[in-house]
DNA sequence: GAATAAACGAGACGGTACGTCGCGTCTTAAG
DNA sequence: CTTAAGACGCGACGTACCGTCTCGTTTATTC
């Protein structure tokens, strides 16, 4: 995305930035992420390629924009215990990345973050920071409830948890059904409950 | 890769093969995996295209023979217990994925892999099927020494240790270090050892 | 340009007319035709770009108008010879045509004639009629003199005399000198002079 | 156009060669200068852009080739006289000049000549340089025959000759009959046989 | 040893997306 | 109605890279 506040000249029309964006979304759909051109959603949005270039940088901030943005994750309500927090997390997370469309932009994006800081910034920001700052608030509350003597790392709780969703998006074939995601929410709960001391051998 | 079996006419210079291998690895360095052109490739490597093209189907292929394919990972040697046993796999997986030319070359194949079957099944068969196995072998030897009551799922085991890393590898600005690596292995530990039904609420 | 007489509302800002030639001149000047660009032309003159498609239809346009309209020729006067009315003719064409802003001008403005039927009117009356004009009161004068026993068409004389002096400034790469010029207008007064018919062969 | 003679690697295909060319005079015939695009001419030729690309640096080269490259004109057989000479002189002029496809080429490369260097050359080359050779032919013929006591320059025989029919064709609506070519002819021949000395004023 | 078959270096080829740029029009708010 | 600012639709440009194909040449194996 780009700076959003001209005050003179003729003012951005906001219809274009949701056609553009509308028209992402279904060439998204229709051919994948190296299917969408450019061109073809200025044509389909009825827009000059200008227009887009003016709001997004690039294809991938376009595509990010258009799938990502804004999908922002609801604060975790409190079930009552670690693992069903966890749990609920977990399935929030795991909703998120597999949309068809993030599972279809999310690869790409990935590969560009190498060579554009600010797309990595934003895909950061969108996954990275909020998810931990919710499992930060879940992991304190399982402190105060008497779960967990020392609240651990949120972003020790973050890998744990997220992680396993993310590979799974990845590099399995299947996506993954409700008990495993629960039997991860429970394994990471565990992890987290068990202090570093208390196996045997360190 | 391609078929290597040909017994008529001028056979392959295995040199070429060395000196392609090379060449990318070079250009990768220099580059990135963007930067990495197939005619560049060959003329680094003082080479036609056809050459290369004659060993390997695409770029992709290219990239991953010359950066993964062949970086298998030792079997793990018994630790004496479940969790040190984890520590040194989280090692290995974490060890082999930041290589910097594993770091330069994994986001761009996974992107690669929604069209390319034949890339996705190499990876997955480099990284999951060997982990798996491992980690099979693992948690049989910590059933057998009475710290599992039953074998988890390897694949389960395998989402739990390696997700966290690839998480990190992924979209984390820095690399992990050990005493991270060694938390997570711990928790993944504790969380295998407990029991699903050991938790109050299920 | 456009028409000039509106009566209601604002009136036009005749210092706008000045600035935006003014700058016009000055990108022409810096960058030649094709780096004068309307965006930039506005800017410099510190204006938008409707001021200036208020005033001018087209690049062609404003460009005519900065660099070749006004630029009139004086009525020739008399020397007392068709040979030195024609030099003084000469003269005064070359000079028009061979100012810094009209060479950088006038090849764009032949090549946009094609697409343009207002600009190729205003071309043509700005340089063949009036030189055309001025011509027919040149020859008209000698054969008042008796230098010439019939007028000749005034268009034939144009095209011997102003061809010449045109070619040389499109297509040879350094300007024409005083004697080319005075050459040309002797050949020209010669080959006018000398009736059809006195050449042997015909 | 570019350098003729690679010897290894993969030859030129001629056959493409043609096939822009024809391409890009079909586009040129139904669209004008402006009309014709590389990436249509690409199409049409059944061609990728790039081969066009590797044949010629530009669009004004491309059209340069297409229309005028070759265009050579016919050494001028002796008439027995000068005007004889020049007359067909100047139809061959005319003609060359007046093709359907000249008339289109011919004022946007002029245009074009002050930001490429090369083109101009080849323009100057095609038709100044080999025109002026041709007039050097005439005029010493005709000082062979006795016509002239001196050879005239050939650039001023050139000047006068080629500049009214040049002029003529680039800022006159219609085209020139035989009839006024003839006068022009004859007017020049006139011009070039009288001495300067001859006319009473100088 | 000649014939065959494939590999080789070089680079042309078709295709296609990219991001940039300019033109001339349109849309604001301010005057 | 004019102005400054600048967004808009359109569409061409020239570049780049992919993966394939075509040369002429080289190098083994097979007849």
């Amino acid at each position: 995305m780009q700076n959003p506040a001209p005050r003179l000249g003729r003012p951005r029309d906001s219809h274009i930035d949701q056609a553009v964006l509308a028209a992402a979304r279904e060439l998204l759909a229709e051919s994948g992420y190296v299917g969408v051109t450019m061109a073809a959603t200025a044509a389909r949005a009825g827009v000059g390629k200008a227009a887009i270039y003016r709001r997004f940088d690039s294809k991938a901030e376009l595509l990010f924009a258009a799938t990502l943005h804004g999908m922002d994750i609801e604060p975790p309500a409190d079930s009552g215990s670690l693992r069903g927090d966890l749990r609920a997390m977990a399935r929030v997370i795991h909703e998120r990345l597999t949309s068809p469309a993030a599972r279809q932009v999310i690869p790409p994006l990935l590969a560009e973050m190498s060579h554009d800081a600010e797309l990595t910034g934003r895909l950061q920001n969108t996954f990275v920071a909020s998810e931990r700052r919710d499992l930060a608030v879940i992991v304190e509350r399982a402190r105060k409830r008497g779960e967990l003597r020392r609240a651990p790392d949120p972003a020790l709780a973050h890998l744990l948890l997220g992680g396993p969703i993310f590979l799974a998006l990845l590099v399995l074939p299947d996506p993954m059904d409700t008990a495993r995601l629960d039997a991860i929410a429970s394994a990471v709960a565990a992890g987290l409950t068990t202090e570093p001391g208390d196996s045997p051998a360190d």
